[in-house]
DNA sequence: TTAAATTATGAAAATGAATTTCAATTTCCT
DNA sequence: AGGAAATTGAAATTCATTTTCATAATTTAA
C-alpha cells in the first residue's frame, strides 16, 4: 500500500516534468494525504485534514493540487447531489458508479459490465457517441434501512 | 397546450392553499412563463426572459418560485455537468435520463424500461433502496458528431 | 367591506465553494 | 550560485443561490 501511494507520487512527478510543473514539499504533502484518506473526499475536507498538521499549507493550495491530480489523470473528480466536487484516486478498474446513502452519507461503488453494454446501445441508438456518463442511486444502504 | 398549462396552474393553486401560500401575479406569471419555455432552465435563464417584459419582477422571487413549483410537484431540479441548477415540467411519464452533448450543449431525454429494471436490480443486490436516481450520458450528439 | 394577520416581494447583503490576483518565495536548469 | 519561471498563501473576487428586512400585497375574520 505504502509502495502503491509512493508509484503514484512517481508518475505524479513526470507527469509535472513533462508538463513543467515543479514538485513541492505543498504538492507531496497533500498528494500523500489525499492517496491515504478516504474516497471522495472534497477540497475542504482534505484541507482540514491538513492543517491540523501544517498550519503552513493553504487551502489555495489544496484546491489547486486536486486539481492538478485531476489533469495528471490520478484523481477524478464528482459532483454529487450536495453539489460539492470530490475527489477520488483513478484505478485501473472498469468505470464505476455510486450509491449514496440518503441518511448516513456512505458512498458505495458498483460496476456492472451489463449495464455498461446496455448504455452502450441505448447512446448508439440516439446516434451519441459517450466520453463519460454518470450515474448514481439516492436511497438507503443496507444498514440504513429498518 | 394552453389548457394543459392553466390545469398546471389550478393545481399549483390547490397545492399553495392547501400550504397556506398566497398566489401572486409574480408567482403566476413566473409560472405561465416557466411552462412555455423550454426544459431545463436555469432560474438565472429565466429571469431573464421574464425581465425582457416585466423590470419589476425581481431574480429572487424567480429562484423562490422554481423552488416553489418543485416543492408543489410541478417541477424537477437537475444538476449536470455545469453546476447550474435547471428545472423541467414534471411529466406523467416514466423517468427518464440525459444525453448531454459537450458540443452544442443539447440535453435530450431519454427512457429504457430495460435499464430501469436493470438498476432496481443492481440496487437490490445491494440492500439498498431507490428513492432516487441520476444517469447522465456525456458525449457528441449526432449532429455534432462529424 | 374593512382591518388585522400573514405571507410575498425585491433590493441589497450574505453565503459558500471555488478561482484569481499578486507580491514574496521556492524550484529547476545551466 | 544565478536567474528565469513556476508556486505559494492571504486576500480579494466570482458567481449562483439564499437570506434579510422593510414595504407591499393577499387572505381571513369580523
Amino acid at each position: 500500500m505504502i509502495k502503491e501511494i509512493s508509484e503514484k507520487k512517481k508518475r505524479l512527478k513526470s507527469f509535472m516534468k513533462q508538463k513543467g510543473f515543479k514538485s513541492t514539499r505543498q504538492r507531496d504533502l497533500i498528494t500523500s494525504e489525499f492517496f491515504k484518506c478516504e474516497d471522495h473526499i472534497t477540497a475542504d475536507d482534505l484541507y482540514r485534514i491538513i492543517n491540523k498538521k501544517h498550519k503552513e499549507i493553504g487551502s489555495t493550495t489544496v484546491y489547486r493540487t486536486l486539481k492538478l491530480l485531476e489533469e495528471s489523470g490520478l484523481a477524478t473528480a464528482r459532483v454529487f447531489a450536495d453539489q460539492l466536487t470530490r475527489y477520488e484516486p483513478v484505478s485501473e478498474d472498469e468505470h464505476h458508479d455510486h450509491l449514496i446513502c440518503l441518511d448516513c452519507g456512505s458512498i458505495t461503488e458498483f460496476e456492472d459490465p451489463k449495464l455498461e453494454r446496455l448504455q452502450e446501445k441505448i447512446a448508439s441508438d440516439f446516434g451519441f457517441s459517450i466520453v463519460d456518463h454518470k450515474m448514481e442511486f439516492y436511497g438507503y444502504c443496507k444498514d440504513c434501512n429498518k
